[in-house]
DNA sequence: CAAAATTTAATTGTACGCAATTAAATTTGA
DNA sequence: TCAAATTTAATTGCGTACAATTAAATTTTG
C-alpha cells in the first residue's frame, strides 16, 4: 500500500547515513584539534601543507575538492595565525601560491599523534576501514 | 625518514574521503532537488515528515542527529514553504510539535522519483551499497 | 510542597560550503 | 597582433552545523 513512498524512507537512503557520519567523524575529531588550535578544515588545508611546502590555492582546491569560495577565508585566517604565506605567482599572477612557515612547520610536531587519537575512538576494523576507503575512493571518481 | 609524518599525509587519511564524499553526493542531489525546491537539509527533514506526519523538534533531532540550532531554522523556512506547521504541544510547552500540511503531504509526489535520480549517478553495486550501509551505521552508533 | 535540577527550543556567534559574479591575468585564435 | 575566450582568486549572499547561552516548562528531590 505505501509500497510507493518506500524509497523515501529514511532508512533506505545512503546520502543520509553518509552525511551523518561525515558529521559524527569531524566532531570526533575536535577535542585533539582543539588542542593544536585548528578547525577541522583548517587541519586538512594544513595536512597539504605539510605535503606540499608550497602549493597555489588552484591544486589545493583540486586536492581538497573545495573551490577559493571555502578556502580563501580558510588560507586568511591560516595566515593570521602565522602558519603560512599568501603570495602571487610571479610567473602567472592569476595564481596565489600558498607557502608553508616555519611555525606552520612546528605544528606538525604537535599534529602528529592527532590520527592516532581519533583512530582509537573509531570502531572499525582494518578490513572495514580499507573497503570504506576503495568505496569512498569510488563515489569521488568522476 | 619522513615515516615520522606517514600518518598525516592526506591519503592515509579516513576521514578526509567519508568527509569529501558526502560533499560530492549531497551535490549530486542538487538538480533533483532544485526541481522541487527544496535544499538537502529541508529535504532529509521532510523525508521524516512524510513518514511521520507530525514530530517534536527533539525526536527530528535525534533522527537526523541535528539539534535546534540547525533545525529551528530549517523548520521555520518549511513553514514559509507552506509544507509544516509548528506549534507547542499542549501537554508539554517545552515541545514544538512539526506537523505535515498538505501541501507538504502533495510535494511527496514530485519527491518520489528523486532517489531514483540520484541513485542513476552512483557507481555502486548493491553489495557495496550494502556493505558501505552497514558500515557508516557502526560509525554513527555511539 | 518548594527549591533545585533537568529538559527543551530558540538565539547568538563563528566557520564553513557553494553558486554566482567580478576583476585581473593569461592564452587562444582569426 | 589583438580581440575574444579562458583561467584564476576574491567577493557576495545564502544555508547550514554546532558550541554556548538563555529562558521557559517540567520533573525530581529533600
Amino acid at each position: 500500500m505505501d509500497e510507493k513512498y518506500e524509497s523515501l524512507k529514511l532508512e533506505n537512503q545512503l546520502c543520509f547515513p553518509l552525511y551523518a557520519a561525515s558529521r559524527e567523524i569531524v566532531n570526533r575529531y575536535k577535542t585533539a584539534l582543539d588542542n593544536i588550535g585548528l578547525t577541522y578544515t583548517q587541519y586538512i588545508t594544513m595536512l597539504v601543507m605539510w605535503e606540499h611546502k608550497c602549493i597555489s590555492v588552484r591544486d589545493m582546491g583540486k586536492l581538497l575538492y573545495l573551490d577559493s569560495g571555502t578556502l580563501t577565508p580558510v588560507l586568511k585566517k591560516l595566515e593570521q595565525k602565522g602558519l603560512v604565506l599568501r603570495k602571487r605567482d610571479s610567473s602567472d599572477e592569476r595564481l596565489l601560491n600558498v607557502t608553508l612557515t616555519d611555525e606552520g612547520l612546528a605544528l606538525r610536531e604537535k599534529a602528529v599523534d592527532v590520527p592516532q587519537q581519533v583512530k582509537c575512538t573509531l570502531n572499525l576494523s582494518q578490513e572495514e576501514a580499507i573497503f570504506l576507503y576503495g568505496i569512498l575512493q569510488k563515489l569521488l571518481e568522476k
